[in-house]
DNA sequence: GTTGCTGCAAATGTTTTGCAATCAG
DNA sequence: CTGATTGCAAAACATTTGCAGCAAC
């Protein structure tokens, strides 16, 4: 599954590549480049530091992830690339996705119905600053 | 008129700070740190880098700047405090300032009649990502 | 066989830090 | 006067690069 999405992507197979794709799928929270080696080093002694990041930025080339920037000015990868939004939160420094259906169809209206000139818009996402509440729970927005 | 926007933050105010605070309102393009030191520098030789990074923090904990996180990893300061989107140019690297008062307010009627637990939201922004079309001209939705 | 990928170590670029001297209030 | 701010140089940190060897197709 993981070598069938790099060969789609029409990227050569291996099994640094495949290592890399499974970890970050498995994360759900925006890990930074060292937080998956820091994941995949101890059973894969042998990938480097310079080829996670070197496949790291294949894979946001070819659109298999996005990145993500952050506050703290180190780059976050995030393997969902659909239009969704990010909730950073002031106090824990976390960052949560958000994806609302209506939203996205009430903003995507809003811009079809202005008149946008010399630009291709070829994605919108929201960000938004909050504070948690309380940091011990999750939070939620229905 | 700088020197007042210093002290109602309450800090103490020094010829750096003035300069420096002078220096990134004439500018609208969402400057590095680098950007704000050359800038000054001719006219200001004696302020060091570290002097314009310290400020420049010191001035988004007051509120008087934004931060705005960009694709290529550095930082820029924005002037702007207020809760407007950027533009991202994925070609010419560009940022570019959006703001629209109807959909602000479509934004804000959103998340009011929503379910939000755990979070005070403190601000809500756009990020537009998209390909100029005519890397000479100027863009602008209407 | 050819092309592209990997790992190493060194380089780069940005931002932060420790600290003594200086300045603002 | 006192505590905050500055400048310097060094340090820290994230990310990139050059290149020789190796692996995928």
């Amino acid at each position: 599954m993981v070598r069938q999405k790099i060969m789609n992507a029409g990227l050569r197979v291996t099994p640094q590549r495949m290592v890399i794709l499974d970890a970050i799928q498995g994360m759900n929270n925006h890990p930074t480049a060292d937080d998956i080696y820091l994941a995949i080093h101890p059973a894969n002694p042998g990938i480097s530091m310079a080829t996670v990041y070197k496949t790291l930025e294949t894979y946001v080339d070819s659109g298999l992830l996005q990145k993500v920037y952050t506050r703290e000015g180190q780059m976050r990868y995030d393997p969902r690339i659909d239009n969704h939004g990010h909730i950073y939160c002031t106090n824990t420094g976390e960052i949560i996705d958000f994806y609302d259906d209506e939203l996205n169809k009430i903003i995507t209206a809003f811009f079809r119905k202005k008149k946008v000139s010399n630009i291709r818009i070829s994605n919108i996402s929201l960000q938004i600053n909050a504070l948690k509440t309380d940091p011990g729970k999750s939070i939620s927005i229905k």
